[in-house]
DNA sequence: ATCACTGTGCTAGTTAACTAGTACAGCGAT
DNA sequence: ATCGCTGTACTAGTTAACTAGCACAGTGAT
């Protein structure tokens, strides 16, 4: 399964949505030329309205990550860089395995985990500081 | 300042509040006794409604991270594994700095580093798999 | 007793998210 | 030409988030 919004996570549907697709252009598990999974099917398969998921595409298609047909699908677009920059996300993806292995071989919970994360990225840590 | 919702990520903001009053008591910037900003000058630093910050220390008061005393003000409890559990999630702090560093050092953006984040810990990558 | 803080609880309003449902239009294979 | 898929667009409803505002009650210092 490509894409698993997380209701309770409290962040809604539709940006889980937009969020895994871009990331899935983002590592290369969707290339451009691809398409994605049809309106309905996904929404059956993720128990949820269509009109969400179409709410995500649409949101998609206007930032320019996917391509809405009419009849036909949605489609990744060629706008990002390619090969070069999948490679790039792709290959940082040991570097997040191994932070979050340590993570949880300390004892962390996700919870706590994505709080550390967050915080960091957010620069509210002493360590990280704030980020123009 | 201690806290900082970010209204731009979608999350609701009494939510992102409670993750960040989660935080600094993991990690001990805040501690058992400790006394929490008042929901009305919290209110004005952060330019968000009164009754959002109540939402969230009521939420809050309800999972027993703080305790709400009328008239008095909101008090970390001393529910937690105390020094011990802070020390931990602290001392992971340079592992997720050092992870983050490294993923900025390789071009990604924090938008990227957070989809990766999120895969990772949804289990949503080859490497990660699923997680009961 | 008073004051300036604190939290508590409520009304009323707007906006957003999500749902269920429906009908229409385009595409591509047959 | 038809069919089964695809997206498009809409109505109508519920729920949640957030706001503004107000009044009340408790606390602790003076």
């Amino acid at each position: 399964m490509l894409f698993r919004p997380n209701p309770s996570l409290g962040v809604p549907i539709y940006l889980q949505l937009m969020e895994q697709v871009k990331h899935a252009v983002e590592t290369g598990a969707l290339r451009p030329g691809d398409q994605l999974p049809g309106i309905r099917p996904l929404a059956e398969e993720l128990v949820i309205n269509p009109n969400t998921v179409a709410k995500a595409y649409r949101e998609l298609e206007h930032e320019g990550v996917i391509e809405l047909r009419h009849g036909a699908g949605a489609f990744v677009t060629a706008h990002g860089g390619g090969r070069k920059a999948a490679d790039k996300v792709r290959g940082a993806q040991p570097v997040v395995a191994a932070a979050v292995e340590r993570l949880r071989a300390r004892g962390l919970t996700d919870e706590e985990i994505r709080r550390l994360f967050e915080a960091e990225l957010a620069g509210l840590t002493r360590a990280g500081g704030p980020r123009g």
